[in-house]
RNA sequence: GGGCGCUUAGCUCAGUUGGUUCAGAGCACCUCGUUUACACCGAGGGGGUCGGGGGUUCGAAUCCCUCAGCGCCCACCA
């Protein structure tokens, strides 16, 4: 067969992908195997692959092809996720754009726009992850809107309301007034904006004077209900209990006073808003102040803004800060720099607005998760340094808004029968919710025409925290027995950023809906960031096309790119060399195979003693290695791993074993040999293969003709075994005198070609490997003693070895001389640093054995080459 | 404002309980090499007072204090 020099990923990928899931390898059904399982985080249903899926995408593989080798009955859980405001708002731009509004159409008719968009784009992204190589059992694909997803979400909301835990609040949210919903704290981001601090003169009843107020929001004014200052506030002390009038509407207030204001800040006298402040609601509500909203939905003034209705905010708060000055009501503007909430969607600047929503109570949920995975370490949290920030954020939770003013999601399954706001009942449908209203109202007469449902759906997060039971069924059948095998899941890998979105609530699920964690393990990512540490994203335009990156280097290039980046936990500046480097790799390990496979195999020949001594040490190697990548993956060091087998394949196998193993040019290999270093190669395979899953199996089919249904993908991952240290020392020496062998060679222009000999200061019996310092060295004669008196040539030294080589060139003797008084001298002044050491009676009494062993060993070597560098001084 | 973390070779980062091999790796760089697997290659090489300062210790990249720079999370100072 003829195997061209360059490997080409793209015309293996797609084969080897199809051929597994022809053969089903990915698929898990429970059976008596112990299971490893992960959920996917789901991505957005219409959203295409970047590189933070990349990344995550192909740690979570890595882990699961591992797994699966390794004799789990591997489950990889994939689906999408409806992302309600981010969809509708994709949703809405394209109606947009055909001229359709979405306030022309009924509730009906936009979700079937959302769905043929859904069914269009949706998907998209998993068949991306398949190109990336995920092995997910794509039988298990779940939507978190699929009816079976949203009635087990809907079961939760009745569940948790019964438990009391869910409830209905008119609370003060975060209002966009673009997307018209409400977002949840941590969809707010807050910019540094740069306004102005207006300071507007408040005219006091009957009275003369005026009281000065400090607000960065002027047309918030037309909804004050109080002005307020500091109790023992001096400068306003005989303003007590007085009122003061709103500017340009004229309406009387009340001065109130409460040691909440600052007195240093501003003016120290503090405007009241409670429709439209987080905190002047909770003032208003403790002086019980009157509550005027003053904005329409969409953030324009509405009729309590009198002669302004109608104005949006900000044209609004131009236009009243004119008007005040005009009227001289504003005293002065200076500049301001604050802090401003904006939607993490839609980026407009978000509107603290009292309204009626669904809360679900955190505190409760909080404990089991916080002992979990801070106490009991039943879940382990990897990087640690989120632990601290969980913390954090857990001790302090905040109860949960969930739910939302749009359409794409699951609707709240409330139902009203009456004009009061509490008028109603939770229930999975009409019918059911119509004999509850019944019970409820006390009225048998109600029909379906009398009760109506909530507008209102449920945040996104409120379906995804419950994925890693709801994929199995575990809500709607908690005893199935797909939930009760597959559950606690393994791992979950995600970046960090969805900590408190995701992982903080499914976690909070999980203990308390199953009585137990949703996983064992959760690995936050980094993030992905462009070579100027600005965080990949779309809108920066910094992030390569995920597609066209696998397309240009091929998806195994691309993972290893990937993870050579990705320290645990820590961001990674991603830069597309990477990839090169992994498609370098790629083409080494694809040469080394087309090496092996172009030698003729000679039978009667048996194995040089280069050849088995070579094999010896790389087996040892190959188990310490290996030892070493199963040590990192236990602790997610997934890199780690990759580089170890890097330096094994690239410089281990390739640099040194085949070559000392080659035969010579034109020769045959013994059988032996040959069959030992193909089985090295396989194993080479198998551990490569979670990291490079296509050349893998391509390379593993061309090793012999394999039976239809055998693969790499479920073939064996070794297991480490016992390792002989002395080998890769001493290998690790000749490594060295070989090294020195070509530097000097390099330094005296002596030609790889040329053979030389050498001789060795040393009559001691031979050294280990000599036959590779042979080999690689190009020597033809080692000669165990000092050269002759008439020798000519130059000499190196490795420990305390020294070697000769004659050479032709003749050295300035001068400048070997002063080469060699250099060596003295520094060697010279290491034995004196020793020495003090050994000498300080607190080092020796204080430092264990070994290190006083060592430190005396490194003196008498020291000695040793002194003597040794000293002799040779004579000579000149 | 509060909390957490980072700063080690030109770049990206390892460095696990302070003690051979602790000053490392990969990439980049320089020199040499068209050797019959691979130039997507081979051989060799240079390069860092471990951010600054102070302290603890026989011994510090590693522990403590402090300064400087950077990043992240949380937080309603109008």
């Amino acid at each position: 067969m003829e195997i061209p020099s360059k490997f080409d990923a793209k015309k293996i990928e797609d084969k080897w992908y199809a051929f597994w899931q022809e053969k089903n390898f990915f698929k898990s059904i429970p059976d008596k195997r112990e299971p490893y399982t992960i959920v996917i985080p789901p991505p957005n249903v219409t959203g295409v692959l970047h590189m933070g899926h990349m990344l995550n995408n192909s740690l979570q593989d890595i882990i699961i092809r591992r797994a699966r080798m390794r004799g789990y009955n591997v489950c990889w859980v994939p689906g999408t996720d409806h992302a309600s405001i981010a969809t509708e708002a994709k949703v809405v731009d394209k109606l947009k754009s055909e001229g359709i509004q979405k306030s022309d159409l009924t509730r009906e008719e936009f979700m079937n726009h959302a769905w043929d968009w859904t069914e269009e784009f949706g998907g998209v992204i998993l068949e991306q992850l398949k190109k990336l190589g995920c092995s997910c059992d794509w039988d298990r694909t779940k939507f978190t809107l699929d009816p079976e997803m949203t009635e087990s979400v809907l079961q939760v909301f009745e569940k948790l309301h019964d438990e009391g835990l869910i409830y209905k609040g008119f609370r003060m949210v975060n209002w966009d007034p673009e997307a018209q919903t409400t977002v949840s704290d941590e969809e707010v981001l807050f910019e540094e904006k740069n306004g102005n601090l207006y300071h507007i003169a408040y005219q006091v009843v009957d009275s003369d004077e005026k009281i000065i107020v400090a607000t960065t929001r002027p047309e918030t004014l037309l909804g004050d209900t109080a002005v307020c200052i500091h109790p023992e506030d001096d400068r306003y002390s005989h303003l007590k209990g007085k009122k003061v009038y709103v500017p340009l509407i004229n309406r009387e207030i009340p001065i109130i006073e409460d040691d909440y204001v600052a007195m240093d800040f501003g003016t120290g006298c503090l405007k009241v808003t409670p429709a439209h402040d987080f905190n002047d609601k909770l003032l208003g509500e403790k002086h019980q102040l009157e509550v005027i909203d003053i904005f329409n939905p969409d953030g324009t003034i509405n009729k309590n803004g009198g002669a302004y209705k109608d104005l949006d905010r900000f044209k609004a708060r131009k236009i009243i800060a004119f008007d005040l000055e005009s009227q001289q009501f504003l005293i002065k503007t200076e500049p301001h720099v604050h802090k401003v909430g904006v939607s993490e969607r839609t980026k407009v600047v978000v509107e603290p607005r009292l309204s009626d929503q669904w809360f679900l109570k955190m505190k409760e949920l909080a404990r089991p998760a916080i002992d979990g995975v801070l106490n009991s370490n039943d879940i382990e949290l990897l990087p640690e340094k989120f632990k601290s920030t969980y913390r954090h954020w857990m001790e302090n939770i905040r109860d949960w808004n969930i739910s939302r003013q749009l359409w794409w999601g699951q609707r709240i399954p409330a139902y009203y029968y009456g004009n009061s706001r509490e008028d109603y009942v939770v229930a999975l449908d009409e019918n059911k919710a119509l004999e509850k209203a019944k019970i409820k109202s006390g009225n048998v007469n109600l029909t379906l025409d009398d009760i109506y449902q909530d507008e209102d759906v449920l945040d996104t997060w409120f379906s995804s925290w419950l994925w890693p039971i709801s994929v199995f069924d575990g809500i709607r059948n908690p005893e199935n027995k797909e939930i009760q095998y597959y559950y606690p899941t393994q791992d979950l890998v995600t970046g960090p950023d969805i900590l408190f979105f995701w992982v903080a609530r499914m976690i909070m699920s999980g203990y308390s809906l199953r009585g137990e964690k949703p996983f064992s393990n959760v690995y936050l990512t980094g993030l992905v960031r462009d070579k100027k540490g600005r965080k990949m994203s779309k809108q920066l335009g910094n992030s390569p096309d995920a597609l066209k990156l696998i397309e240009d280097y091929g998806a195994d290039a691309v993972r290893v790119g990937l993870m050579l980046s990705s320290a645990a936990g820590n961001d990674l500046l991603f830069d597309e060399s990477l990839c090169q480097q992994g498609k370098n790799f790629a083409n080494k390990i694809w040469n080394a195979y087309r090496l092996i496979e172009g030698w003729e195999i000679e039978e009667s020949l048996r194995a040089p003693k280069v050849a088995t001594e070579a094999i010896e040490w790389y087996e040892n190697n190959f188990e310490k290695t290996l030892t070493w990548v199963d040590e990192n993956f236990e602790k997610y060091r997934i890199s780690d791993s990759l580089m170890s087998i890097y330096k094994l394949v690239w410089e281990d196998f390739c640099s040194w074993l085949l070559e000392l193993i080659k035969p010579e040019y034109g020769q045959p290999i013994d059988h032996q040999t040959y069959n030992k270093v193909i089985i090295l190669f396989e194993k080479n395979l198998r551990i490569l293969h979670p990291f490079m899953p296509f050349l893998t199996e391509e390379l593993w089919h061309f090793i012999t003709n394999r039976k239809s249904d055998e693969a790499l993908t479920v073939s064996a991952w070794p297991e480490a075994q016992k390792f002989n240290e002395k080998f890769i020392n001493d290998f690790e020496l000749v490594q060295q005198i070989i090294g020195g062998i070509r530097n000097f060679r390099n330094e005296k222009n002596i030609s790889h070609k040329e053979q030389i000999t050498i001789h060795i200061n040393t009559d001691k019996k031979k050294i280990s490997f000599e036959s590779a310092i042979l080999k690689l060295g190009g020597i033809s004669e080692i000669n165990y003693s000092i050269p002759p008196k008439d020798f000519v040539g130059g000499s190196f030294r490795i420990n305390n070895l020294e070697f000769f080589i004659p050479t032709t060139i003749i050295e300035d003797p001068e400048s070997e001389k002063q080469k060699l008084i250099h060596e003295l001298n520094y060697t010279k002044g290491f034995l004196e640093s020793v020495e003090k050491k050994l000498s300080n009676e607190r080092f020796v009494a204080n430092a264990p054995k070994k290190v006083i062993d060592l430190e005396q060993k490194k003196a008498s070597d020291a000695r040793e080459k002194i003597s040794l560098i000293e002799k040779n001084l004579e000579s000149f």
